[in-house]
RNA sequence: CGGGGCGUGGCGCAGUAGGUAGCGCGCGUCGUUCGGGACGACGAGGUCGGAGGUUCGAGUCCUCUCGCCCCGACCA
């Protein structure tokens, strides 16, 4: 049965994770060059993290727009380094209703052209703000090359644009955001990450900072989960954005965007992945649990399948998703790895014997022995078991991170150390960029994050030797 | 854009000197099975990515073309 086995992740990682999230039923390659198409066992993961985001966003006062998807080529370049970061990565469809269009049209990369060009006619007051917009929806770049979920030309996410009367206040939104974010990506996803600041070279094109969450995947490379920006007043500047302040003085106003993709279903499956597939957080998995019933004729099957069925429905009444996976087709042996390998964070084996004690094995995706348990207290443990299945996947990720966080002493450990272990590297850093450039060509490692308040780290720079101005830390990204 | 690879039943692949397409998995029916990826019998399913060309004859040779995947540089 050699076909039904998946690559192990010390083979080869990038293979372990295609091959997990194509057999899992999450998403395929789709027909166009770097898309993807997403099956319902993977859409309703990002479906669970949607809902957990958009959930904090209106608890944070913001409210849901929605803006076109073609904007004009005249538009889209008007903020000089925005226009620089992505016009490498821009499709334009050139061609409407048979003919050549005029003026082509750019599908969006990121929205803050056409929202701002927008909020020049919203905004005219310091009473008219703050604007705390965000938009779910897709957006097309033409990267050079895919992945998927990590970077699939079209991908999914949302994107929150936010208008303020001041800079504080906008860089205190920018925050806020970025703590939104580190709670969902540990919270909801299990993904412990750290909170920072990007290096000028890392900076998101037109912002004045960006702010991401990094994470660790299981083969220790670091994933970009999420960006939040201060965008200053450059969006506002490039589309003539100005107010009246309380002063009677015209101003222009200050700005953030921040956004948090369906990359994230892929992170999700690198952090916490084993060699028998998917391990999904409860608070995201389509399935929190599925019954195996187990027979060997018709006359089992009815009591088995019948009390199966009541304890399926004692627990989609405390609001489980809860599968009972009765296909006759398929014997147990079969359907346990497969709901393994899908991700299934618990299981409920019910055979004949269990029937005869009034009792249920329950076993947990995160590992341990199966458990014998009465059906009344298995059924009343349930949420309690989730939460701790949802906890041990934290806390694995948590462990192997940082067990792959060092510090680092000298140039060479940290050339060596991401070349053999990879890892997060964290030291002093001269601030330069030269000398950035220098090592990232060096290592193949980027900055990937400083602290959010600039901290003295207290010795010189790793590489060129001059003082240091910056804690940075380092990884080999996806 | 550089480097590699691949397009043959739904999926994964084989196809050796050019002779009219095969294997595994999956799928359908029936039977035996069912507590860690069951087995038997029968069966359905293919314009070999596309277009030209060479040849009596092309999955195979030649030319052109389209597409995808993997590795790098760019990025959520």
């Amino acid at each position: 049965m050699s076909t039904n086995r998946l690559p192990t992740q010390a083979d080869d990682f990038p293979a372990w994770y295609v091959e997990v999230v194509k057999r899992a039923e999450l998403a395929e390659h789709g027909p166009a060059r770097g898309s993807m198409i997403m099956r319902p066992h993977g859409y309703a993961i990002w479906e669970h993290t949607q809902r957990a985001l958009d959930d904090r966003f209106k608890a944070t006062g913001h409210e849901n727009v929605y803006f076109p998807l073609l904007i004009p080529m005249s538009l889209l370049e008007r903020e000089a380094d925005h226009v620089e970061g992505f016009a490498p990565q821009v499709a334009v469809v050139t061609h409407g209703g048979g003919e050549k269009l005029e003026e082509p049209l750019a599908i969006r990369p990121t929205s803050e052209t056409v929202i701002w060009h927008t909020y020049k006619r919203w905004i005219q007051s310091y009473r008219d703000m703050p604007l705390l917009y965000n938009q779910w929806g897709n957006v097309v770049r033409w990267e050079m090359r895919t992945r998927l979920f990590l970077r699939t030309s079209e991908f999914l996410w949302q994107e929150g644009h936010t208008a303020h009367a001041t800079s504080a206040e906008a860089q205190e939104e920018a925050l806020r955001m970025l703590e939104v974010y580190r709670e969902v990506a540990e919270d909801v996803l299990a993904i412990p990450v750290f909170k920072g600041r990007k290096s000028a070279a890392e900076r998101f094109p037109g912002a004045v900072e960006t702010y991401p969450i990094e994470g660790l995947m299981r083969d220790a490379r670091a994933l970009q989960c999420g960006t939040s920006h201060f965008l200053g007043q450059n969006f506002a500047k490039a589309y003539d954005v100005t107010f009246l302040n309380a002063d009677g003085q015209q101003e222009y106003a200050w700005a953030t965007s921040w956004g948090f993709s369906s990359r994230m279903v892929g992170a999700t499956v690198m952090a916490h992945g084993d060699d028998a597939g998917l391990r999904l957080p409860p608070a995201v998995a389509p399935i929190q649990v599925v019954i195996v019933p187990i027979y060997r004729s018709d006359e089992e099957r009815g009591p088995v399948v019948g009390i199966a069925e009541r304890i399926r429905s004692d627990l989609a009444a405390q609001d489980i998703r809860v599968r009972l996976d009765d296909r006759d087709q398929h014997r147990p042996g079969f359907k346990f790895a497969e709901w393994e390998l899908k991700g299934v964070p618990v299981r409920i084996e019910l055979g004949p014997r269990d029937v005869a004690a009034g009792q249920v094995v329950v076993a947990e995706r995160t590992g341990g022995e199966k458990v014998q348990l009465a059906i009344e207290a298995a059924v009343a443990g349930m949420r309690d078991r989730l939460a701790s299945v949802q906890h041990a996947l934290y806390a694995d990720a948590l462990a192997y991170r940082e067990a792959n966080t060092h510090d680092i002493t000298s140039f060479d450990e940290f050339a060596a150390g991401v070349e053999e272990r990879g890892g997060f590297w964290r030291g002093a850093w001269c601030g330069d960029a030269t000398c950035e450039a220098e090592i990232s060509e060096l290592t193949k490692a980027t900055i990937r994050f400083l602290p959010i308040e600039p901290e003295d780290p207290g010795g010189v720079c790793m590489h060129c030797g001059k003082p240091g101005t910056e804690i940075a830390t380092w990884a080999r990204a996806y």
